[in-house]
DNA sequence: GGATCGCATATTGCATACAATCTGCGATGG
DNA sequence: CCATCGCAGATTGTATGCAATATGCGATCC
């Protein structure tokens, strides 16, 4: 027994995923938690001296979030991260409404038991955390709440795009959702997404899920975290 | 005179585009005119040497072509071109059915005269280039005709993420588009779509287009150019 | 004879080195 | 005083080197 090769076929990439998508994850749950905004600098060195890797493989990881949507680089300047203006904010908006418009329903006829109760569960422990006002915590389960109910459609090509798109218009509002009043109100639309789910209402899912949406900008612009600069 | 750098704003990224991106186009336009074909290993070396550039901007290309699904990775061991199965392909397909219903009507609605008059042209030579049987640049003119109808519809979001699920399904069944009966009738098929976009029919445009796609399957699969290995 | 093992080769993943380019700030000249 | 120039530091873009891992093929064992 001396093989150190994992001798079962489906371990092959237990290899602890390489170094760049590890990057890439962690830079999504920056953005997704709002501790990384839009028009904030990732440098190179900088980055990769706090993961203790070097460039190589910190330029692969930007060169993927780049291919997302999710950072944008300047040839010779380095990278941010996307502050999309209004206008791409809107068509955002507009390609997730048209995507849920025909996911919702598919998430309704094809969503399990388990799944659901999931989904209850998650959403109860983020009712909690907004009252504890861990706001990182609540922001990550957050967007696995949102990503799972976009899993249920069961289409994986599509999941991949509603999940960028998704990111993207985080981007948008991130910071809006760090504050507790936000975060109340948000679990209550949750709640009225999960009786959607429940009661099978595959048009009412995707109206809730839009108006959810519109919400977080609102609230974004109240606050007056979004401006117009590019 | 002598200061270098170019003292115009808008030639700062007449940079002639880093070697990446010039990689990532390259690989995009072998994959759309079949000279690329899902299932192609992609050597890193063996790319670097025939672009006489070194490993390290190749990597970065192969991840950006990862990360919009054209190629796999596999931990390791290397890239290899997609090949999407038939559960794969049945969702690229739904989705860019999707997207097509809402961009279609957005198509009809805004193209401008020149924008029909630049696609009539595209169409006319493609007829001709059918004649003569030059299947690259028939099949490079197929992709820009797919494409320029698509940003006709405005919105960039969904324009990108339209063309690259143009790109894969082009992965699906590319070669099957290699013989001068499917050019053809694939031309048939652009006039049809040419005199929806004519008449304004956004819904026929839509069907159209679909079943444009549904062609270019049913001819790969008869041809037995798809398999269903992974 | 067929399957397995083991090594030589090829290839990938990451680190480092160097060249090219940008940025900020002080010096210079009008 | 303001604009421009020029240099020093910082940052990106590419090349190269080395260790880790996969691959192919012949030898070995049952």
């Amino acid at each position: 027994m001396k093989d150190q090769r994992a001798p079962i076929a489906g371990m092959t990439s237990l290899n602890v995923t390489a170094f760049p998508d590890r990057v890439v994850e962690m830079i999504e749950d920056l953005i997704a938690s709002g501790q990384l905004r839009g028009g904030d600098r990732l440098t190179e060195q900088r980055l990769s001296d706090s993961l203790g890797v070097s460039r190589t493989p910190m330029r692969e990881a930007i060169k993927i979030l780049a291919a997302r949507g999710l950072v944008r680089v300047r040839p010779n300047a380095g990278a941010v991260v996307s502050l999309p203006d209004e206008r791409e904010a809107k068509q955002l908006v507009e390609a997730m409404g048209w995507l849920w418009e025909k996911l919702a329903p598919l998430v309704v006829q094809t969503i399990g038991r388990d799944e659901e109760d999931a989904l209850t569960r998650l959403h109860e422990r983020m009712c909690e955390l907004a009252e504890t006002g861990d706001m990182l915590e609540w922001a990550k389960l957050n967007r696995e709440f949102h990503e799972r109910i976009i899993d249920a459609s069961g289409n994986e090509v599509a999941c991949a795009i509603a999940k960028n798109l998704q990111m993207r218009i985080y981007l948008c509002f991130a910071i809006g959702q760090r504050t507790s009043a936000r975060q109340m109100q948000a679990n209550d639309e949750h709640a009225q997404i999960l009786e959607a789910i429940h009661r099978r209402d595959g048009e009412g899912l995707a109206g809730m899920l839009m108006c959810h949406t519109g919400k977080a900008f609102e609230t974004a612009y109240e606050t007056r975290i979004i401006s117009k600069s590019e």
